[in-house]
DNA sequence: TATGAAATGTTATTATATAACATGACAGGA
DNA sequence: TCCTGTCATGTTATATAATAACATTTCATA
Protein backbone atom coordinates (compact mmCIF):
# COMPACT_ATOMS: atom_id res chain seq x y z
CA UNK A 1 0.00 0.00 0.00
CA UNK A 2 2.83 2.38 0.26
CA UNK A 3 3.21 4.88 -2.47
CA UNK A 4 7.00 3.97 -2.86
CA UNK A 5 8.53 0.97 -4.34
CA UNK A 6 12.05 -0.43 -4.10
CA UNK A 7 11.16 -3.49 -6.56
CA UNK A 8 12.33 -3.71 -9.18
CA UNK A 9 9.68 -5.65 -10.64
CA UNK A 10 6.64 -3.02 -9.50
CA UNK A 11 8.68 -0.18 -10.89
CA UNK A 12 8.83 -2.17 -14.35
CA UNK A 13 4.90 -2.90 -14.06
CA UNK A 14 4.30 0.28 -13.60
CA UNK A 15 6.30 1.36 -16.50
CA UNK A 16 4.72 -0.56 -18.84
CA UNK A 17 1.54 0.07 -17.44
CA UNK A 18 1.68 4.32 -17.86
CA UNK A 19 3.13 3.08 -21.92
CA UNK A 20 0.09 1.81 -22.13
CA UNK A 21 -1.86 4.21 -21.29
CA UNK A 22 -0.05 7.02 -22.76
CA UNK A 23 -0.58 4.74 -26.43
CA UNK A 24 -4.02 4.79 -25.64
CA UNK A 25 -4.25 8.41 -25.29
CA UNK A 26 -1.91 9.91 -27.79
CA UNK A 27 0.61 11.03 -25.83
CA UNK A 28 4.17 10.11 -25.50
CA UNK A 29 6.25 9.07 -23.04
CA UNK A 30 9.41 10.21 -24.19
CA UNK A 31 12.73 8.54 -22.47
CA UNK A 32 12.87 11.77 -20.64
CA UNK A 33 9.49 11.45 -19.22
CA UNK A 34 9.95 7.26 -18.62
CA UNK A 35 12.91 7.81 -16.92
CA UNK A 36 11.68 10.58 -14.46
CA UNK A 37 9.34 8.05 -13.22
CA UNK A 38 11.37 5.63 -13.22
CA UNK A 39 13.36 7.07 -11.15
CA UNK A 40 9.46 8.01 -8.37
CA UNK A 41 8.89 4.69 -8.55
CA UNK A 42 12.61 2.97 -7.48
CA UNK A 43 12.80 5.65 -4.65
CA UNK A 44 11.48 4.56 -1.31
CA UNK A 45 10.41 8.32 -0.53
CA UNK A 46 8.79 10.67 -2.17
CA UNK A 47 11.56 12.88 -3.86
CA UNK A 48 11.49 16.78 -4.41
CA UNK A 49 12.03 17.67 -7.93
CA UNK A 50 15.26 18.88 -7.57
CA UNK A 51 16.26 15.00 -6.13
CA UNK A 52 15.10 13.97 -9.35
CA UNK A 53 16.98 16.35 -11.22
CA UNK A 54 20.31 14.83 -9.59
CA UNK A 55 19.38 11.68 -10.61
CA UNK A 56 19.32 12.38 -14.27
CA UNK A 57 22.50 14.64 -13.64
CA UNK A 58 23.64 11.19 -12.11
CA UNK A 59 22.81 9.87 -15.74
CA UNK A 60 25.26 12.19 -17.78
CA UNK A 61 21.85 13.38 -19.54
CA UNK A 62 22.70 15.99 -21.31
CA UNK A 63 20.17 18.86 -20.81
CA UNK A 64 19.24 17.55 -17.72
CA UNK A 65 21.11 20.35 -15.65
CA UNK A 66 17.99 22.62 -15.61
CA UNK A 67 15.20 23.04 -13.70
CA UNK A 68 12.53 23.26 -16.45
CA UNK A 69 13.63 19.84 -17.33
CA UNK A 70 12.65 18.24 -14.63
CA UNK A 71 9.21 20.54 -13.79
CA UNK A 72 8.22 19.72 -17.62
CA UNK A 73 8.54 16.06 -17.19
CA UNK A 74 6.81 16.22 -13.66
CA UNK A 75 4.05 18.70 -15.37
CA UNK A 76 3.20 15.98 -18.04
CA UNK A 77 2.76 12.41 -15.01
CA UNK A 78 0.82 14.98 -13.45
CA UNK A 79 -1.39 15.68 -16.32
CA UNK A 80 -1.66 12.35 -17.23
CA UNK A 81 -2.23 11.03 -13.52
CA UNK A 82 1.06 9.25 -13.31
CA UNK A 83 2.34 10.54 -10.42
CA UNK A 84 0.53 12.56 -7.21
CA UNK A 85 2.34 15.73 -5.67
CA UNK A 86 2.75 16.10 -2.27
CA UNK A 87 1.64 20.19 -1.95
CA UNK A 88 3.05 19.87 2.04
CA UNK A 89 6.27 18.86 1.25
CA UNK A 90 7.25 20.11 -2.45
CA UNK A 91 7.77 16.41 -3.50
CA UNK A 92 6.06 13.88 -5.59
CA UNK A 93 5.39 9.89 -5.67
CA UNK A 94 3.94 7.36 -7.68
CA UNK A 95 0.47 6.84 -8.36
CA UNK A 96 -1.35 3.40 -7.92
CA UNK A 97 -4.33 3.91 -10.15
CA UNK A 98 -2.92 5.81 -13.00
CA UNK A 99 -5.87 4.71 -15.52
CA UNK A 100 -8.61 6.27 -12.56
CA UNK A 101 -8.29 9.74 -11.78
CA UNK A 102 -9.18 10.86 -8.53
CA UNK A 103 -7.19 12.99 -5.20
CA UNK A 104 -6.20 10.30 -2.75
CA UNK A 105 -5.43 10.91 1.20
CA UNK A 106 -1.94 10.93 1.69
CA UNK A 107 -0.52 9.51 4.98
CA UNK A 108 3.07 10.81 5.26
CA UNK A 109 5.73 9.98 7.81
CA UNK A 110 7.79 13.01 9.19
CA UNK A 111 10.44 10.08 10.47
CA UNK A 112 10.91 7.82 7.34
CA UNK A 113 9.48 9.66 4.59
CA UNK A 114 7.18 6.85 3.75
CA UNK A 115 4.21 8.06 1.72
CA UNK A 116 1.02 5.52 2.00
CA UNK A 117 -2.08 6.78 -0.48
CA UNK A 118 -5.49 5.82 0.43
CA UNK A 119 -8.65 6.21 -1.18
CA UNK A 120 -11.34 6.28 1.09
CA UNK A 121 -14.57 6.98 -1.22
CA UNK A 122 -16.59 7.98 2.00
CA UNK A 123 -14.11 11.16 2.35
CA UNK A 124 -14.17 12.16 -0.83
CA UNK A 125 -18.16 11.90 -0.31
CA UNK A 126 -18.02 13.84 2.46
CA UNK A 127 -15.59 16.35 0.92
CA UNK A 128 -18.24 16.31 -1.90
CA UNK A 129 -21.30 16.57 0.15
CA UNK A 130 -19.55 20.14 1.61
CA UNK A 131 -18.74 21.56 -1.24
CA UNK A 132 -21.92 20.68 -2.78
CA UNK A 133 -23.98 22.29 0.13
CA UNK A 134 -22.30 25.48 -0.44
CA UNK A 135 -22.10 25.74 -4.38
CA UNK A 136 -18.35 25.49 -4.54
CA UNK A 137 -17.41 23.72 -7.62
CA UNK A 138 -13.79 21.56 -7.03
CA UNK A 139 -10.85 21.27 -9.10
CA UNK A 140 -8.69 19.83 -6.51
CA UNK A 141 -8.77 18.07 -3.49
CA UNK A 142 -5.97 17.71 -1.24
CA UNK A 143 -5.61 15.75 1.95
CA UNK A 144 -2.57 14.89 3.44
CA UNK A 145 -1.65 13.92 6.96
CA UNK A 146 1.44 14.36 8.61
CA UNK A 147 2.80 12.08 11.16
CA UNK A 148 4.84 8.98 11.94
CA UNK A 149 4.09 5.89 10.58
CA UNK A 150 3.21 2.81 12.71
CA UNK A 151 6.54 1.35 11.68
CA UNK A 152 8.59 4.41 12.89
CA UNK A 153 6.41 4.37 15.99
CA UNK A 154 7.12 0.70 16.80
CA UNK A 155 10.94 1.17 16.26
CA UNK A 156 10.87 4.03 18.60
CA UNK A 157 9.11 2.52 21.14
CA UNK A 158 11.46 -0.36 20.81
CA UNK A 159 14.26 2.07 21.78
CA UNK A 160 13.34 3.43 24.54
CA UNK B 1 -17.93 32.27 6.98
CA UNK B 2 -15.38 33.66 4.74
CA UNK B 3 -11.99 33.68 6.04
CA UNK B 4 -11.40 36.94 5.42
CA UNK B 5 -13.09 40.13 6.17
CA UNK B 6 -12.31 43.99 5.38
CA UNK B 7 -14.71 44.99 8.32
CA UNK B 8 -12.79 47.03 10.58
CA UNK B 9 -14.37 45.65 13.48
CA UNK B 10 -14.10 42.23 12.53
CA UNK B 11 -10.69 42.41 12.72
CA UNK B 12 -10.49 44.71 15.90
CA UNK B 13 -12.55 41.83 17.50
CA UNK B 14 -10.17 39.39 16.13
CA UNK B 15 -7.18 41.44 17.80
CA UNK B 16 -8.76 41.83 20.99
CA UNK B 17 -9.80 38.28 21.28
CA UNK B 18 -5.56 37.42 20.18
CA UNK B 19 -4.69 39.77 22.98
CA UNK B 20 -6.80 38.25 25.39
CA UNK B 21 -5.44 34.68 24.49
CA UNK B 22 -1.75 35.44 24.45
CA UNK B 23 -2.19 37.30 28.19
CA UNK B 24 -3.96 34.06 29.52
CA UNK B 25 -1.00 32.10 27.95
CA UNK B 26 1.85 34.47 29.03
CA UNK B 27 3.27 34.74 25.64
CA UNK B 28 3.62 38.47 24.35
CA UNK B 29 1.77 39.45 21.40
CA UNK B 30 4.40 42.45 20.40
CA UNK B 31 3.63 45.05 18.08
CA UNK B 32 5.13 43.66 15.08
CA UNK B 33 3.33 40.25 16.12
CA UNK B 34 -0.53 42.20 15.83
CA UNK B 35 0.07 44.15 13.01
CA UNK B 36 1.08 40.93 11.16
CA UNK B 37 -2.40 39.51 12.66
CA UNK B 38 -4.56 42.81 11.71
CA UNK B 39 -2.86 42.78 7.87
CA UNK B 40 -4.19 39.05 7.71
CA UNK B 41 -7.26 39.73 9.33
CA UNK B 42 -7.74 43.04 7.35
CA UNK B 43 -6.70 41.85 3.19
CA UNK B 44 -10.04 40.01 1.61
CA UNK B 45 -7.70 36.81 0.37
CA UNK B 46 -5.00 35.05 2.17
CA UNK B 47 -1.63 36.73 1.37
CA UNK B 48 1.81 35.20 0.80
CA UNK B 49 4.60 36.18 3.17
CA UNK B 50 6.07 38.44 0.67
CA UNK B 51 2.63 40.42 0.45
CA UNK B 52 2.38 40.98 4.00
CA UNK B 53 6.47 41.83 4.06
CA UNK B 54 5.49 44.67 1.29
CA UNK B 55 2.38 46.16 3.92
CA UNK B 56 5.13 46.15 6.96
CA UNK B 57 7.30 47.95 4.41
CA UNK B 58 4.51 50.76 3.58
CA UNK B 59 4.48 51.06 7.62
CA UNK B 60 8.38 52.27 7.24
CA UNK B 61 9.07 50.38 9.65
CA UNK B 62 12.18 49.83 10.61
CA UNK B 63 13.93 46.06 9.77
CA UNK B 64 10.78 45.37 8.26
CA UNK B 65 12.19 44.76 4.75
CA UNK B 66 13.86 41.10 5.32
CA UNK B 67 11.80 38.00 5.52
CA UNK B 68 13.14 36.59 9.38
CA UNK B 69 11.21 39.16 10.44
CA UNK B 70 7.66 38.27 8.73
CA UNK B 71 8.21 34.33 9.07
CA UNK B 72 8.80 34.30 12.90
CA UNK B 73 5.51 36.68 13.32
CA UNK B 74 4.06 34.43 11.29
CA UNK B 75 6.06 31.36 12.88
CA UNK B 76 4.47 32.55 16.34
CA UNK B 77 1.18 33.82 15.36
CA UNK B 78 0.61 29.86 14.04
CA UNK B 79 1.94 28.69 17.11
CA UNK B 80 -0.82 30.27 19.06
CA UNK B 81 -3.31 29.23 16.47
CA UNK B 82 -4.15 32.98 15.44
CA UNK B 83 -3.72 32.15 11.83
CA UNK B 84 -3.69 28.71 9.68
CA UNK B 85 -1.41 28.19 6.60
CA UNK B 86 -2.68 27.17 3.51
CA UNK B 87 0.22 24.87 1.97
CA UNK B 88 -0.99 25.00 -1.65
CA UNK B 89 -0.53 28.36 -1.70
CA UNK B 90 2.00 28.94 0.48
CA UNK B 91 0.01 32.19 2.09
CA UNK B 92 -1.89 32.27 5.36
CA UNK B 93 -5.34 33.14 6.23
CA UNK B 94 -7.00 34.05 9.72
CA UNK B 95 -8.63 31.55 11.93
CA UNK B 96 -11.78 31.72 13.49
CA UNK B 97 -11.47 29.52 16.56
CA UNK B 98 -8.06 30.88 18.14
CA UNK B 99 -9.02 29.09 21.51
CA UNK B 100 -9.71 26.01 19.94
CA UNK B 101 -7.10 24.33 18.47
CA UNK B 102 -7.87 22.31 15.31
CA UNK B 103 -7.24 21.92 11.44
CA UNK B 104 -10.04 23.05 9.94
CA UNK B 105 -10.82 21.95 6.12
CA UNK B 106 -10.20 25.38 3.73
CA UNK B 107 -12.09 25.94 0.30
CA UNK B 108 -10.36 28.14 -2.04
CA UNK B 109 -11.42 29.74 -4.60
CA UNK B 110 -8.95 30.08 -7.68
CA UNK B 111 -10.94 33.23 -9.25
CA UNK B 112 -11.16 35.61 -6.19
CA UNK B 113 -9.23 34.15 -3.79
CA UNK B 114 -11.19 33.67 -1.42
CA UNK B 115 -11.04 31.15 1.46
CA UNK B 116 -13.63 29.79 3.50
CA UNK B 117 -12.74 27.63 6.16
CA UNK B 118 -15.38 24.74 7.46
CA UNK B 119 -14.95 22.63 10.32
CA UNK B 120 -16.42 19.43 9.97
CA UNK B 121 -16.32 16.89 12.32
CA UNK B 122 -17.45 14.40 10.50
CA UNK B 123 -14.30 14.86 8.45
CA UNK B 124 -12.13 14.87 11.12
CA UNK B 125 -13.79 11.64 12.26
CA UNK B 126 -13.42 9.71 9.30
CA UNK B 127 -9.46 10.73 9.03
CA UNK B 128 -8.71 9.82 12.48
CA UNK B 129 -10.29 6.08 11.97
CA UNK B 130 -8.72 5.78 9.07
CA UNK B 131 -5.37 6.52 11.14
CA UNK B 132 -6.51 4.96 13.66
CA UNK B 133 -6.65 1.66 11.79
CA UNK B 134 -3.09 1.47 10.23
CA UNK B 135 -1.99 2.73 13.23
CA UNK B 136 -0.01 6.08 12.05
CA UNK B 137 0.51 8.98 14.59
CA UNK B 138 -1.30 12.57 13.25
CA UNK B 139 0.36 15.45 13.73
CA UNK B 140 -1.05 17.91 11.22
CA UNK B 141 -3.86 17.22 8.90
CA UNK B 142 -4.27 18.84 5.68
CA UNK B 143 -7.55 19.42 3.93
CA UNK B 144 -7.65 21.72 1.06
CA UNK B 145 -9.95 22.35 -1.63
CA UNK B 146 -9.30 24.24 -4.49
CA UNK B 147 -11.81 25.71 -7.13
CA UNK B 148 -14.63 28.92 -7.85
CA UNK B 149 -16.81 29.88 -4.84
CA UNK B 150 -20.42 30.61 -5.67
CA UNK B 151 -20.14 33.62 -6.12
CA UNK B 152 -17.74 33.11 -8.44
CA UNK B 153 -19.92 30.97 -10.17
CA UNK B 154 -22.66 32.65 -10.85
CA UNK B 155 -20.77 35.68 -11.87
CA UNK B 156 -18.87 33.91 -14.91
CA UNK B 157 -22.55 32.23 -15.72
CA UNK B 158 -23.96 36.14 -15.90
CA UNK B 159 -21.23 36.97 -18.38
CA UNK B 160 -22.31 34.40 -20.89
C1' DT C 1 19.60 49.64 37.24
C1' DA C 2 21.82 45.31 36.11
C1' DT C 3 20.85 40.99 33.77
C1' DG C 4 19.29 37.25 31.08
C1' DA C 5 15.82 35.75 27.91
C1' DA C 6 13.03 36.77 24.24
C1' DA C 7 12.28 39.48 20.16
C1' DT C 8 13.83 41.88 16.32
C1' DG C 9 17.37 43.60 12.95
C1' DT C 10 20.53 42.38 9.30
C1' DT C 11 23.15 39.96 5.78
C1' DA C 12 23.55 36.13 3.18
C1' DT C 13 22.11 31.96 1.35
C1' DT C 14 19.25 27.91 0.27
C1' DA C 15 15.20 25.83 -1.82
C1' DT C 16 11.46 25.75 -5.09
C1' DA C 17 9.58 27.11 -9.43
C1' DT C 18 8.90 29.58 -13.82
C1' DA C 19 9.72 32.96 -17.88
C1' DA C 20 11.49 33.40 -22.27
C1' DC C 21 13.62 32.09 -26.12
C1' DA C 22 16.67 28.68 -28.92
C1' DT C 23 17.20 24.22 -30.67
C1' DG C 24 15.96 19.56 -31.76
C1' DA C 25 12.76 15.47 -32.81
C1' DC C 26 9.10 13.62 -35.05
C1' DA C 27 4.58 12.69 -37.41
C1' DG C 28 1.87 13.60 -41.45
C1' DG C 29 1.26 15.73 -45.97
C1' DA C 30 3.24 17.40 -50.52
C1' DT D 1 11.94 11.90 -49.57
C1' DC D 2 11.83 16.14 -47.82
C1' DC D 3 9.03 19.93 -46.16
C1' DT D 4 6.54 21.74 -42.37
C1' DG D 5 4.34 22.61 -38.22
C1' DT D 6 3.92 20.92 -33.60
C1' DC D 7 5.55 19.18 -29.64
C1' DA D 8 9.57 18.31 -26.72
C1' DT D 9 13.83 19.57 -24.91
C1' DG D 10 17.91 22.65 -24.11
C1' DT D 11 19.57 26.85 -22.01
C1' DT D 12 19.98 31.17 -19.54
C1' DA D 13 18.12 33.95 -16.40
C1' DT D 14 15.12 35.15 -12.88
C1' DA D 15 11.16 34.95 -9.75
C1' DT D 16 9.30 33.31 -5.46
C1' DA D 17 9.48 31.13 -0.84
C1' DA D 18 12.00 30.13 3.26
C1' DT D 19 15.88 29.73 6.49
C1' DA D 20 20.74 30.11 8.58
C1' DA D 21 23.62 32.69 11.35
C1' DC D 22 24.87 36.28 13.98
C1' DA D 23 24.17 41.26 15.87
C1' DT D 24 21.35 44.29 18.38
C1' DT D 25 17.45 45.74 20.98
C1' DT D 26 13.64 45.27 24.23
C1' DC D 27 11.69 44.09 28.38
C1' DA D 28 10.31 41.85 32.65
C1' DT D 29 12.13 41.11 37.00
C1' DA D 30 15.65 40.38 40.30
Amino acid sequence: MNSCRTSTADTQQALTQAETLCQQRGVRLTDLRRRVLEIIWSSTTALGAYAILDVLREDGRQGASAPPTVYRALDFLLEQGLIHRLVSLNVFTVCHQPGNPHNGQFLICQDCGHVNEMNNLEIDHLLRAETDGCGFETRTRIVEILGRCSKCLEESARHD
